[in-house]
RNA sequence: GGCCCGUUGGUGAAGCGGUAAACACACCAGCCUUUCACGCUGGCAUGCAGGGGUUCGAAUCCCCUACGGGUCACCA
């Protein structure tokens, strides 16, 4: 086989979704696999819907995910450019070969004449299908449109009669007739070309031989094989990869609320590029072991498209979260400490330059967390405790705290701490143990008063630590003030 | 509506003519633990959309029906 070269061609209207960035996924790991090539190629013809810097965006999240590719407008390449509203000439070129040989038309019908069309169509139970009225003008007819202003399209001459085949790498072989698909638009008036057009001529000419795309461009095919075979391209392999719906099992559309579709938004909430990475490979693709934790590395030696499955792939985002939580955990402390800051410091916990004694204190706030986070935003909410000026006490805090044994605890406690001005987590055993032998209370009876009078909740990771990390200042403060208000606090637990 | 595609437990998802129909998430229980979380162990569901075929044998092949989806643009 000829070496492979996949390329991924989004349009630069919006941003990185979850369905482009598996398709650039399976195009990029099909590439390296057999030590091909991965092209990105902007597909900018639609330039009412371009958003400036869109292309730039998603680019960039694609390498965030750890997709690089070997060509495309910022690194170049030999069959450039790589941005379709810089091929002007090229497309130009092929539309008058087949001007010139007759397997395309000027189309001089408007807009307003094209609709009524539609509806006479629709009226009569028909299919609609542009007629073809213009297919054959004569010098004069033409002659007399241009008069009258109107400025042509290019419009292909789709064949009658004929039976489009090709073998999807993925559903196998899928038939077409020609006489279901009316003559359609190659080029613009303004002299863009559009896209079943621009993709056939990018795609020969960039050598593409597999082309990967989601399954919504599966009618779309045999319009652009007349045009492979119009221009005498060879056809390259094609592989439909499913739909990916919600969880309602609807597709997912731009708009839908219900769903974060969005590689950034994912970025943002604190994702790990490696969680999502593994994640989107294993929509409508599934590996042949029972692991299903995968490198990305690992992912270009196991993908195949014989694997890949022809249902639509649901999008699961519980087992999203779970799948980032697992790789929250095996990452290095300082890694998810770096991207838990962030959070910490919008949500006012942390001041932005950390000293970086206080950088290793939060550090250490965070190692206490670590390895319950699925998403690193989630860090705030866990991590209050340690941030809060003010305590609030749960009602499960409240109910321990007015246990017979805790006011004697709390004052033996409060006595441990008067002792001690450096704090770590053998000295809080130590501690522990000096409150259990001068009050009698051990177990449960002794701990958990501790950690609802210092914490305000009866949950939360390994209670010496957080003494610890807490301080002998802080947990003095806190103490002291609840044996103060103790009556008031619990007037209504007893 | 025409043309295409799909349909396995609560969810995701293996399976490609002969399995007790994997596995994962979720959930439940036990263990671990001062709590939570993690982890481990076990359980769970009683699932091959329905109906016809083909076959000694069908989730796996064929047909029909139902349901879901995609597409019919001077959008990609």
């Amino acid at each position: 086989m000829a070496t492979v070269r996949t390329r991924y061609a989004p349009s630069p209207t919006g941003h990185l979704h979850i369905g482009g960035a598996r398709t650039a996924l399976f195009s990029y790991l099909l590439a390296k696999k057999h030590g091909g090539q991965f092209i990105v190629r902007i597909e900018d013809t639609d330039t009412e819907r371009n958003i400036e810097g869109a292309a730039d965006k998603q680019m960039a999240m694609l390498k965030w995910l750890g997709i690089e590719w070997d060509e495309s407008v910022d690194v170049g390449g030999p069959y450039g450019p790589y941005r379709c509203m810089e091929r002007m000439d090229i497309y130009k070129k092929y539309v008058d070969q087949l001007l010139a040989e007759g397997k395309a038309y000027y189309s001089y019908s408007t807009p307003e004449e094209r609709e009524k069309e539609r509806q006479e169509q629709l009226a009569r139970g028909e299919t609609p299908k542009y007629s073809g009225w213009d297919r054959d003008l004569t010098p004069e007819q033409r002659a007399k449109f241009e008069a009258e202003g109107r400025v042509p399209s290019v419009r292909f001459k789709v064949p009658e009669g004929k039976t489009l085949v090709f073998d999807d790498a993925i559903r196998g072989r899928v038939v077409f007739e020609s006489d279901d698909i009316g003559d359609f638009v190659i080029m613009r008036p303004d002299g863009r070309p559009t896209y079943n057009f621009a993709v056939v001529v990018d795609d020969a000419l960039m050598k593409i031989t597999h082309v990967i795309r989601g399954e919504e461009h599966l009618s779309n095919t045999p319009k652009q094989l007349l045009i492979y075979e119009a221009l005498g391209f060879e056809v390259p392999e094609f592989a439909h990869v499913p739909l990916i719906l919600n969880a309602e099992g609807k597709k997912m559309s731009k708009r839908d609320e219900t769903i974060i579709q969005f590689i950034d938004q994912y970025k943002e909430l604190g994702y790990l590029p490696e969680a999502i990475v593994n994640f989107i490979a294993l929509l409508g693709w599934a590996p042949e072991g029972e692991e299903e934790i995968f490198s990305l590395q690992e992912l270009t030696q196991i993908f195949s498209l014989e694997r890949v499955s022809k249902a639509p792939a649901v999008f699961d985002t519980g087992k999203l979260k779970w799948m980032n939580g697992q790789y929250i955990k095996k990452a290095p402390l300082e890694r998810v400490a770096a991207l838990a800051f962030p959070y910490l410091e919008k949500a006012g916990c942390i001041e932005s330059p950390l000293s970086p004694e206080r950088k290793e204190w939060v550090t250490r706030v965070v190692s206490l967390y670590q390895e319950q986070l699925e998403e690193i935003s989630q860090i705030v909410e866990l991590s209050d405790l340690f941030f809060q000026e003010e305590m609030i006490y749960s009602d499960e805090a409240k109910e321990v705290l007015a246990g017979e044994q805790v006011p004697g605890v709390l004052q033996a406690f409060l006595k441990q701490l008067k002792e001690v001005r450096e704090l770590d987590a053998d000295q809080v055993k130590a501690m522990f143990k000096q409150v259990q032998k001068e009050t009698g209370c051990k177990g449960k009876q002794l701990f958990m008063p501790i950690r609802a009078a210092v914490t305000g909740v009866v949950h939360g990771p390994d209670l010496r630590e957080t003494i610890a990390l807490l301080g002998a200042e802080t947990v003095t403060a806190r103490v002291q003030s609840l044996i103060d208000n103790y009556e008031v606090l619990l007037e209504n637990k007893r």
